[in-house]
DNA sequence: GCATTAAACGGAGGTGCCTCCGGAACCTAG
DNA sequence: CTAGGTTCCGGAGGCACCTCCGTTTAATGC
């Protein structure tokens, strides 16, 4: 990699923290000009917005999987589960204005995004497994569907107090036993 | 009302909806061709992409709250419940492409949505007294709540089996018992 | 009919997104 | 140090959104 490419990525990635934990709009041309290049430029270090996003959080959502084991080590699976819950609420609503943005990173297809949808997957699947394996959780809960619902939620509202009490309600349903 | 000004409307209305079910993004410019008017009176008429779209969908949305009483009249509360729920899923699955347009008319606040808004909640909330009264669900879920999680939901998925599967989850958590 | 006026029209233009490609900058080899 | 090839840069331009305001037109009173 060329050394003013690499100059350039880092500016642009610096920058972009900041724009993206400023709460107002994440706007690529304004990204673009406070790093110092062209849109252009910006466009082929990072091909899509969500490629953005992902490279500026993705430490941090790494760091929000491994929260996961840590959590297990240290209470309950179902209050490990839920405190988990809480950390990714929190995790997303640092992020104001780009959700649906966090949307395309759990639901999209491509490469970039894979790895973040994998990695969450595994945290959140984990947690479950713990969960089964102690009889509280009901089995066959795909984690995939529980991080969609998480992710559903988030999308659907910025309340917190909701999202407490939407949480609560999916925990409910993990706990109950399967009705026909 | 002036005759040109309730001609035009009707005009988008008709163009709109055949736009909105066709499958592809709704262009709105193209919608103002369409119909014959400049972009300028498309806004005039319809102030937001939301109140177009509501103005679309209104009447279908308005027998989708009436189907919850039908269905209350036929069924268990439970059953009914989850069937309605369904039948959300089917209403939004035609829609494709206007997710986040039909989030804001779930989570706005001004007037146009409002009217949408207090449909949904009084539905759910009918479905869920039922429940309750039957002793099947739990007490105290807020109707608002559940709506913003089945809009959570199709936010976060188009995999009609997904969805499935959440509003299952969803509905266990409804009738489980509060746990501490 | 005709003048008046309030309502409605329509599109130019500003904003942000994203693509495309001619030209500049970097690195390597000689 | 320079030539050559490769990588990278940058912004012009097309698209869609939405606003604003000069112009047009329907309705009303005479």
């Amino acid at each position: 990699m060329r050394a003013d490419a690499r100059r350039n990525r880092e500016r642009l990635l610096e920058v972009a923290r900041v724009a993206c934990t400023s709460g107002r709009p994440l706007v690529l041309e304004d990204v673009a000009r406070a790093a110092g290049v062209g849109i252009g430029t910006l466009y082929r270090h990072f091909p899509t917005r969500e490629a953005l996003v992902e490279a500026v959080f993705g430490a941090e959502r790494a760091e929000l999987c491994a929260r996961a084991e840590q959590l297990l080590a240290g209470h309950e699976p179902v209050v490990a589960l839920r405190a988990w819950m809480d950390c990714y609420a929190d995790f997303v609503a640092t992020k104001r204005g780009m959700a649906e943005t966090l949307k395309v990173i759990i639901t999209g297809d491509d490469g970039a995004t894979a790895r973040a949808r994998e990695g969450l997957h595994a945290a959140v699947g984990g947690l479950l497994a713990a969960g089964v394996r102690t009889g509280e959780l009901r089995a066959g809960v795909l984690p995939e569907d529980l991080v969609a619902a998480l992710v559903g939620v988030l999308l659907a509202t910025d309340d917190p107090e909701q999202v407490g009490r939407l949480f609560d309600l999916l925990v409910a349903g993990l706990r109950a036993p399967a009705a026909g």
